[in-house]
DNA sequence: AGCACGCCGACT
DNA sequence: GTCGGCGTGCTC
């Protein structure tokens, strides 16, 4: 940081590989000429500011470059940082997936490293003793030190790309707008605010006139009044650090530690608080070690019960912890970055954000609910965190090797079964399954079913059974949940006399219909439109709602149940649920993100009204999601078991069957894997989507054809390479996307497969080499 | 991502 | 004759 003495380096230095926030791959630079770090091996992992368009833009050092120096690359203006910034396991990983993915370095450190692209220093520049900036315009430094922000960047680029510019760069602390007192004044000034004056004076610097006022215990105006007369000025006072979230009191009682030791293992089953205090005593030893345990969340409210569960051990460690999410704001990021650079917070919980933690000594890293496609990022890299995180892991340190993994969570993924590891036993079960493909005569399933029952007479959408367990639960004060499968008030709207539904104009789906705003609503791209009086094909003026949403389900409940309070909790609306939470009796309707609230107190009755939606999606991981989430839905309770009534068109799914057998959450997935094996999905095969998307249909196929051509001509096998096929959704957006899959052996195999993608096609080809959701 | 360059349609 | 659409290519 500090001013490089204007003397040249005689021997050629080998360029620095650095990433800029940016889709695009990392760029070669220049070591600082005269820096200690220049000759030296790339600071990995350390920022650096380096000349970008004329500016100068932040940038990651991920190693030294590769390729012979190239005569015209310009030099890193400054390192900004004097130690990692971000982990060198970290940037590993993103390299590595990076190379595999063929997704843009830049891409992948815009979106997970979430702090530190502002450079907070002070940058002054001078010209070059002996030398004349005069050729670049009359504003240009001079021989003494000035702020560069007083000239134009381009110009000063210019300059510094000459070699005429020198420059000194100082840590610039956060700074707020504070007041100071001034001997001299302009206009003379009342009692009061003589008053307020003098009090500034025997404070000093406040950080801000409300403060000021009340520390003079006058009104703010004659502070104000102060300042306007010429008393006092604001100034720029170092920022206290920003307040972080409180660590919880709570610990979990002492147990053994008897998790395994292996690098890679697992912990799943039971319900969350069980996995915590089982996860406890091993985090608690390490960070008495002195080494620092990261906990990756795949979701706020995740990240919130890990951090009620688990933050208190820090304190019982003697060290810190640090919660690290979107959810900070920029000064509390720097903050958090700072407290783990330092080694001074052993303990990190957060998100994908927090992957990047430049902890001196990482011990162990947890990754949370490892299926969860919460862990599959939605911005542009589409990464997906469990499988960056095992990269994290194997690249690890390079004093300690590898870092030890945990992985954590409610059932395990079906890739998680070749580690080792544990599973708790299920807690108590009460499970009843409302069949609606059946006939009255099929065998009880469970205590209250309904064996007179006629066909087409269990009611719908909530079945007899259920409606019976819901008036229990209001005469007696209790709470339920309802899980409807989607919001808005159905899934469709269609033409009772021609069957004709309502599309989108842009997405070729269906049009949700939304009962509360009169509306059908599209739920891939957003579009609304108003309920046509007729039907468009027929000219029938009648409609029928199909597949029951949340917005009906409070109707059913309403009408049902005259008087119990009723409350829709989904992506559209949110009621006030704090009577729920306070134990008043009620019905909580929503959608599967209810998950994410606490279970509320007096809950004695979990209804899911069709399951089957969770089935009829065309993704090999349909079951593994369903069996979650029933897991989840009686699991959540932090206390009891409420009972659970599933409506089902699928009554011996083994997803759902499993739990009635009282097996334990390994026992579906291991299900799965076995049927998995024949099909040629993971964790079998390495599953990789290929989408070749252009406005024109014909254009998109043809080039959808051509990369499949490519692929076979490079040697692809038989059942390596599926499609091209048109995506589900024939049109998303106004774009038509063509899909591919690949299903390869290895990683390496996929590497040589994708290699001969590595040129243009006449339409955008996206490859995602960790698919969730699709066919 | 931005931003420039470049090549074809509707307009002051 | 230009203005402007967005396809293609580059940034060290």
């Amino acid at each position: 940081m500090s001013a490089p003495p204007p003397s040249r380096h005689p021997l050629p230095a080998q360029p620095w590989l650095v990433a800029l926030p940016l889709p695009i791959p990392a760029l070669d630079f220049l070591p600082p000429h005269g820096s200690p770090l220049g000759p030296g091996p790339a600071p990995v992992g350390f920022r650096v500011l380096v000349p970008w368009r004329g500016e100068l833009s932040v940038g990651v050092v991920v190693g030294a470059s590769e390729g012979k120096p190239n005569g015209r690359l310009r030099e890193v203006v400054t390192v900004l940082d004097e130690r990692p910034f971000a982990h060198p396991a970290f940037v590993a990983a993103l390299c590595g997936l990076s190379r595999l993915a063929r997704t843009p370095l830049g891409l992948l450190f815009s979106d997970l490293l979430g702090v530190g692209w502002e450079a907070r220093v002070g940058h002054e520049v001078r010209v070059v003793p002996g030398a004349d900036l005069g050729m670049f315009g009359p504003k240009m430094p001079g021989q003494d030190w000035a702020q560069a922000a007083q000239f134009a960047a381009p110009l000063l680029d210019a300059a510094r790309e000459q070699g005429l510019l020198d420059e000194r760069f100082t840590p610039a602390p956060r700074t707020v707008t504070g007041y100071r007192a001034l001997k001299e004044g302009g206009a003379s000034l009342t009692l009061r605010q003589t008053h307020a004056w003098d009090t500034l004076g025997n404070t000093g610097p406040l950080g801000s006139q409300l403060d000021w006022a009340r520390e003079a215990g006058v009104s703010p105006s004659v502070v104000a009044q102060v300042l306007a007369r010429g008393w006092a000025q604001s100034v720029q006072l170092p920022a206290a650090p920003p307040e972080l979230p409180l660590p919880s009191d709570w610990t979990p009682k002492p147990l053994p530690d008897t998790l395994p030791q292996e690098a890679v293992w697992r912990l799943h089953g039971g319900r969350e608080r069980d996995r915590y205090a089982r996860l406890a005593p091993r985090t608690l030893r390490l960070l008495e070690l002195g080494r620092g345990v990261l906990v990756l969340a795949p979701d706020g409210a995740t990240l919130r019960r890990a951090w009620e569960e688990l933050s208190g051990l820090a304190k019982v460690a003697g060290t810190r912890a640090v919660c690290f999410s979107g959810g900070l704001n920029p000064a509390q990021r720097e903050h958090a970055w700072d407290l783990i650079g330092s080694g001074e917070a052993g303990l990190i919980l957060g998100s994908a954000l927090a992957l990047a933690a430049p902890h001196p000594d990482l011990g162990l890293i947890v990754l949370l609910e490892e299926a969860s496609d919460a862990h599959k990022l939605l911005s542009g890299s589409r990464a997906f965190v469990p499988e960056l995180v095992q990269r994290v892991a194997a690249a690890g340190d390079p004093a300690t090797g590898q870092i030890p993994l945990a992985i954590v969570g409610c059932v395990p993924a079906a890739e998680s079964l070749i580690y080792p590891g544990e599973v708790l036993p299920p807690p108590p079960l009460r499970l009843h399954v409302v069949d609606y493909s059946a006939p009255p005569e099929q065998p009880e399933l469970g205590p209250l079913s309904s064996p007179h029952l006629k066909p087409g007479d269990l009611g719908y959408p909530l079945s007899h059974d259920l409606a019976r367990v819901l008036r229990q639960v209001q005469e007696r004060g209790r709470q339920a949940v309802l899980l409807a499968p989607r919001r808005g008030y159905s899934a469709l709207l269609r033409c009772p006399t021609c069957q004709h539904t309502p599309g989108c104009p842009n997405c070729d789906v269906a049009l949700r219909f939304h009962q509360e705003r009169r509306a059908l609503h599209c739920h891939q791209c957003g579009y609304e439109t108003v309920i046509p009086d007729r039907c468009d094909e027929c000219g029938d003026p009648m409609w029928q709602a199909r597949g029951p949403g949340t917005e009906w389900i409070v109707q059913e409940v309403k009408k049902l149940l005259p008087g119990m309070p009723v409350y829709r909790h989904d992506g559209d609306h949110q009621d006030d649920l704090s009577a729920l939470a306070a134990g008043k009796s009620g019905v909580l309707v929503g959608t599967q993100g209810v998950l994410s609230l606490d279970a509320p107190p007096n809950l004695a009755l979990i209804g899911l009204t069709l399951a089957d939606t969770w089935l009829n999606i065309s993704d090999f991981r349909a079951g593994e999601r369903y069996h979650r989430l029933l897991r989840q839905l009686v699991a959540w309770h932090p206390g009891r078991s409420p009972l659970t009534v599933v409506q089902t068109f699928q009554p011996g799914h083994p997803a759902l069957t499993c739990l009635l057998g009282g097996q334990d959450a390994g026992f579906y997935p291991a299900i799965e894997v076995r049927a998995r094996e024949g099909l040629g999905y993971p964790p079998h095969r390495l599953l990789t989507y290929i989408e070749v998307a252009a406005r024109d249909r014909v254009r998109a196929a043809q080039a959808a054809q051509e990369v499949a051509d490519t692929l076979h001509g490079a040697g692809a096998a038989e059942g390596e390479v599926l499609g091209p096929a048109p995506s589900p959704l024939a049109r998303v957006r106004g774009v038509y996307p063509y899909q591919l899959l690949l299903r390869t052996r290895s990683e390496d195999r996929l590497n040589e497969l994708l290699g001969s993608l590595d040129r243009r096609f006449a339409a955008r080809v996206r490859v995602d080499v960790s698919p969730r959701g699709m066919g």
